[in-house]
DNA sequence: TATAATAAATGTATTTTTTACATTTATTGT
DNA sequence: ACAATAAATGTAAAAAATACATTTATTATA
């Protein structure tokens, strides 16, 4: 590092790319700005980060304000840097992704902060780089879903197999065949089958699963190869 | 993002993880600092970004200066943003993986800076949280290996399959079959099988390979998966 | 209460990929 | 001529991936 000059300091900033599954389909959190800078347009979530807080610790704080939640499944993406990324302020941005379960409880909130969930395949202009951001983002997701099973945190504690494929399927933008889909979950053996029913998609139900994390735990530890 | 508080400005430092392949071995390349702060230390190479460039710009012109190289291939690992990180100043750092071909070139701008490769499985101390940035690169590495073919980068243009293979066992830290190997990696049909031998290493003497840039670069754009 | 409708659940044969493993070959130095 | 060295090669067996069609449990309705 160079020698201490006071003209090359930042503003850091977070930003969170906040997916959900619904409805069969991925989306996006997005938050109509109530404040100046660019009022009135839709932004990612994002705060400055402040002296006394690290990055991760930035992004929590945001994520809790504006969705309630805690204990989310939250990752670094990469930082955003250009110098003429942002008009108002010579400030880097470290996105974050994130995947949440949409549920009555998050809908509430989401709702008072004015935000909406969109379709990630038809996604409105979002202010600076944040369309950037959430491409960058779903490439990141779409990688990451081959080897990790990233999409147990999108899906509710009890889920069904064909709600998992359909997660799949929309994250691939692509179709599987339910029968080779099935036999490799199951395989991984990590999720167990629950003696309820899921009745709303169909007069015979599917069958409720969850997921087993220890299990999961170990079996990463030891090397294991999830990919789908 | 929240109000103005000039209170809130960080100092942006990016530090370079450069890893090399020489002898059969997976380096590291490590400075021993000549200046204050932690004069005679041993670091990553590293430095402020200055307020009229960005991140990766900043990481383009130290390795530059500390290598003489350009062009070379580097990522963004992530950030390091603890509040205690750093104790003469509250920076975050950009943490950037790079991966070099060592030859004679560098060899003698490396010599000039006073620094050292290091064996990754000898790594001696480094300042600050630079040997957590070392460990969490080496585990990146590891993974992208597993569906990129990284290793090129870190070969001469030429290189024998022996070699290669070498490379692979280093960086995944077990023994795989020379047949079976040989057999994946052609299967791929990115090398160029050259009319020349490397007799470095035997008396029978091995072919010579280069890399096949544009076709990967189709490969990969229609999806292929170079996993080894 | 029989029937129609719906999505869930299931099995197998074929192809492809991965793995395990031992011998021959080209070249150099003695 | 021969010894030494690492490179190059092939095949059989096991495992994994793929393609594909029918039966099942349940509810709503005739």
């Amino acid at each position: 590092m160079n020698s201490y000059q006071e003209k090359d300091k930042f503003y850091v900033a977070v930003d969170c790319i906040i997916f959900g599954f619904e409805d069969g389909k991925l989306k996006l959190l997005v938050f109509n700005r109530k404040i100046n800078p660019f009022k009135d347009s839709l932004s990612l979530i994002g705060s400055f980060v402040k002296i006394g807080e690290s990055v991760s610790d930035a992004s929590k704080r945001i994520l809790e304000e504006f969705t309630g939640l805690r204990n989310v499944y939250m990752k670094e993406l990469k930082t955003y840097s250009s110098v003429d990324r942002d008009p108002g302020y010579r400030c880097i941005s470290v996105a974050q992704y994130a995947l949440i379960r949409i549920h009555k409880s998050i809908k509430k909130i989401v709702e008072q902060n004015e935000a909406q969930w969109f379709e990630v395949q038809e996604l409105p202009a979002l202010i600076l780089d944040h369309n950037q951001m959430t491409t960058d983002a779903l490439r990141r997701i779409e990688e990451l879903a081959r080897y990790r099973p990233i999409g147990f945190e999108l899906l509710p504690e009890k889920f069904t197999i064909p709600q998992l494929q359909a997660l799949y399927e929309a994250i691939y933008r692509r179709t599987l065949d339910p029968r080779n889909f099935r036999k490799k979950i199951l395989s991984f053996d990590v999720i167990i089958k629950l003696d309820e029913k899921d009745k709303t998609s169909s007069k015979k139900g599917a069958f409720l699963y969850k997921f087993d994390r220890d299990k999961y735990q170990k079996l990463q530890e030891s090397g294991y190869n999830f990919e789908i």
